[in-house]
DNA sequence: ACCTGAACACCGTTCAAGT
DNA sequence: ACCTGAACACCGTTCAAGT
């Protein structure tokens, strides 16, 4: 304590935009969205929270870079060319795991509509059904659906409880809706109480996967014109 | 500026939960999201910011009663018993109506899963796919894709930039990806381009309902099983 | 050119003091 | 019981001053 002062010295080498964002994700995944904050970011990368300036405009560009840098991995190009759902559903799939593995991605991109996160991904998505061979007149509406479908479920997983499997169903229902149930009973809310089970007991890929498969079975089973 | 200082004094009625709300959504309606502060909130009720915090636990909860008030309005029970798929479709345009004329409450329900406003739009979906006769097997994955795609929807349009229809092709991209469009050209994102007319063009509203009549067709196919 | 960190203009929330 | 508004503990962002 009797330290005596001295300026903090430039010790370290040059920081960069890619250094500052590849840092920004290790805080979110590891602490969550609400501790990535411009203070702890200059901490980490032993500088003055200014200094990121420099190289990011500001926090939503850094988010922005941060969503895109993760999905770029996963929206590649179609490594199959065989004309089948399969490949569509693989890649939507992928998305939901890389929102899973990174809560804070999902609410990031459902935030912001065409960041290039979410260009990657509609790239991606129609990319393949181009392949399945989609026509072209309905290939716009297919991929905007699926992309919506997907950011839908981005943010609600994103903020989701993640509830264990092991909770019954009535508890369920009390962490899920609060104190709010208690004012709605089944008669007011008939259909939500009639699906307490699978609310409770529904496996969240599974249940996401299912959906892709109605919005391709409808695609497949040409709508109304 | 000479007046002597006087202290408030307590005219006005008293403070309930429901005015709170309601100033609320006026505040979010006529100014954005940002605008919405406890501050400005108690500027506006002639009040002091703590005040507010004897009727609403916190901001959270007053954005979710401010949600569940707007769309308590929408969701209540199915007007027709006839089975069609039209009451669904007409439900969810609702909805979307209901986004468009309030930007905010996009923002708000995708941001928590299953605040009661959420939970209405869900029940309501419920009720009209049992109405359309969607086999108890699909019911919960139907109506948590509809619910699912609509959330996906509202963030999207929540935050979009609302283009001008006359606004062309080339200027639409740049103004929507900015910089990163420079980025990557056709041969990155062949699809994003080529559809680039469409996305420039297109009707929100009509190409959500696209959305919905692609889940709608694939219930009706009856996806495997 | 890049970095530093104090300063600025805000937030949501709390709480002693009033009525 | 309800209200008041200053105070607290934060933010993102800016900017003079340093190297």
């Amino acid at each position: 304590m009797s330290q005596s002062e001295q300026r903090p010295a430039r010790r370290r080498e040059a920081l960069s935009a890619a250094g500052i964002v590849r840092v920004a994700i290790e805080i979110l995944d590891a602490e969550g969205e609400d501790a990535l904050t411009f203070r702890s970011l200059a901490e980490r990368l032993s500088t003055g929270a200014g200094a990121i300036y420099h190289h990011v405009a500001n926090k939503d560009e850094l988010l922005e870079a941060a969503a895109e840098s993760l999905v770029s991995g996963v929206a590649s190009t179609p490594e199959s060319l065989v004309p089948s759902d399969e490949s569509v559903r693989a890649l939507m799939l992928e998305v939901f795991d890389l929102i899973d593995a990174h809560r804070w991605l999902g609410s990031q991109l459902a935030r912001a509509p065409w960041q290039a996160a979410v260009l990657l991904v509609f790239e991606a998505v129609g990319d393949r059904l181009v392949i399945r061979g989609v026509s072209e007149r309905h290939r716009f509406d297919v991929a905007s659906a699926l992309l919506q479908y997907v950011l839908g479920a981005a943010g609600q997983y994103a903020a989701s409880l993640r509830i264990p499997t092991a909770v019954g169903r009535s508890e369920f229902l009390k962490t899920v809706t609060g104190d709010w149930t208690s004012r709605a009973g089944p008669e007011e809310l008939p259909f939500v109480h009639s699906m307490a089970r699978q609310l409770a007991d529904h496996d969240d890929r599974r249940q996401f996967a299912a959906g892709v498969d109605l919005i391709l079975a409808g695609a497949a089973a040409n709508p109304r014109t």
